[in-house]
DNA sequence: CGGTAGTTTGAGCCTCGTCAAGCTCCGTGG
DNA sequence: CCACGGAGCTTGACGAGGCTCAAACTACCG
């Protein structure tokens, strides 16, 4: 949770490989290095909301933040989980379409708007990263629609489980999750029900349900244990290749 | 519903500035002129199938299609209705991640898969405006996901006109729906339903009651009238100003 | 130890899904 | 001209899954 020592150069950063900088040669890291600013922000303030201009775009370095919209009765949904190397804002775009809320301490890779606007209309490597990064999370928004549209509650908790193993697992570089994993919950159960679109109470009752029937272990509110990998990804409606049952 | 007489022309294309293509300059158009293709098919055919191969990118011309998933046991989930300029497949993949099905008669402009990725590489033009779209897409996606996640199935169902009558509106060049406005509906029940993330009984229950509210009118089942747009949009759980409400 | 935020559990209700029947629209054929 | 049949849509009755309201439990912190 700390920042590194040398979290300045890009060489070493952490997410020098995934973000939106994975391509650029070392020429291309330099200019990026000249303009980029970091910053840190506790948990629980807002990196933008709604509506309002966004000043700068960055990527997310360290920490977790939610992409949410709340309707005018409070009801609230989270249309995206944001974990490191994650992109925050659009280019092209004044102001931010969703609120977005650190939920752990989190650290940022900042670009002022304009800036970062030029570095894409110039920097080939910038531009193609991006629509790679892009075309990754329409993917990733229309595949959470299937599991919002059509899956049970049960499944549904599951399936956020199943696909935070996975992120952890490629975060660190296998492409696949291991047979029996621990995961920290970066989402309080709230949170995780905006997720998922269920009460917090749904939620919590599900949780126990997975957990009574030896599917997740909770050692304690904000950690999961999965025994059998597999197993929790059949419970979500999968078939063994990671894709949804055809 | 029939075949433009020139379509082979990129200038009178009717989506020439709203596709893939819309940045191009008259020598890209050519480049284009030459390398596209295209191919008529009924409604009911498979456009793509998801995990299969897919050869062609194309950009719907003329039509309409769903994108969609299916689990094993039979539910659906339609994650992207395709009008005319939406684009079909992604650049450097091979095969489709969903189901892809013309839901009416469709028009492609396609070009073979290769090529296009060359030509995203080398057209600025083509790779930018591709951002662009992507990045409208992934707004669209997740605007979507607050529909299926938070909203009630009334709420959904208005949404899917208003939706419907704000892309009838850019289609034709306004930028804002009319007071008042006829939708042709390119979906059926069943189709509607899955893209609601509702049964088809739910689904025909609510026209039924928006209907009855005076908020909508039935000339036939293919047919809605909306007499006042902005009060179907409040009904939908939005503010005036198209954004959901804060 | 008391206070508070987060979580879990319980009881009852409501919306939406399920199952089933009936209706409308059309095309076909007697 | 009407009987027939099928597909798509509508309507009804009923039940279940998830939401609401409420209370209790836990962990953490002053």
């Amino acid at each position: 949770m700390a920042s590194r020592p040398s979290l300045r150069s890009c060489e070493n950063c952490p997410i020098r490989h995934n973000a939106v900088c994975a391509e650029c040669d070392a020429s291309e890291l330099a200019v990026l290095e000249r303009t980029k600013s970091y910053r840190t922000v506790p948990a629980g303030s807002p990196l933008a909301t709604a509506g309002e201009p966004l000043e700068y775009l960055s990527s997310l370095v360290e920490g977790c933040a939610t992409m949410s919209r709340t309707l005018e009765d409070g009801r609230r949904q989270t249309v995206g989980l944001l974990l490191p190397s994650d992109f925050i804002g659009r280019p092209g775009r004044k102001t931010s379409a969703y609120d977005i809320e650190a939920v752990s301490d989190v650290t940022l890779c900042r670009f002022e708007r304009r800036t970062f606007e030029r570095l894409v209309r110039e920097t080939p490597h910038i531009a193609t990263r991006m629509l790679t990064m892009t075309l990754d999370e329409l993917d990733a928004a229309r595949d959470w629609a299937v599991v919002l549209g059509r899956m049970t509650a049960r499944e549904k908790v599951a399936s956020f489980f199943v696909s935070l193993a996975r992120r952890h697992a490629t975060g660190s570089g296998q492409d696949q999750p291991a047979r029996s994993v621990t995961l920290h919950l970066p989402l309080s159960r709230e949170a995780m029900a905006d997720h998922l679109g269920l009460t917090i109470e749904t939620t919590s009752r599900q949780v126990t349900a997975l957990r009574k029937d030896g599917l997740i272990e909770v050692p304690s509110a904000r950690e999961v244990r999965i025994p059998d990998f597999e197993r929790l990804a059949l419970e979500a409606g999968e078939d063994d290749d990671g894709g949804l049952i055809a």
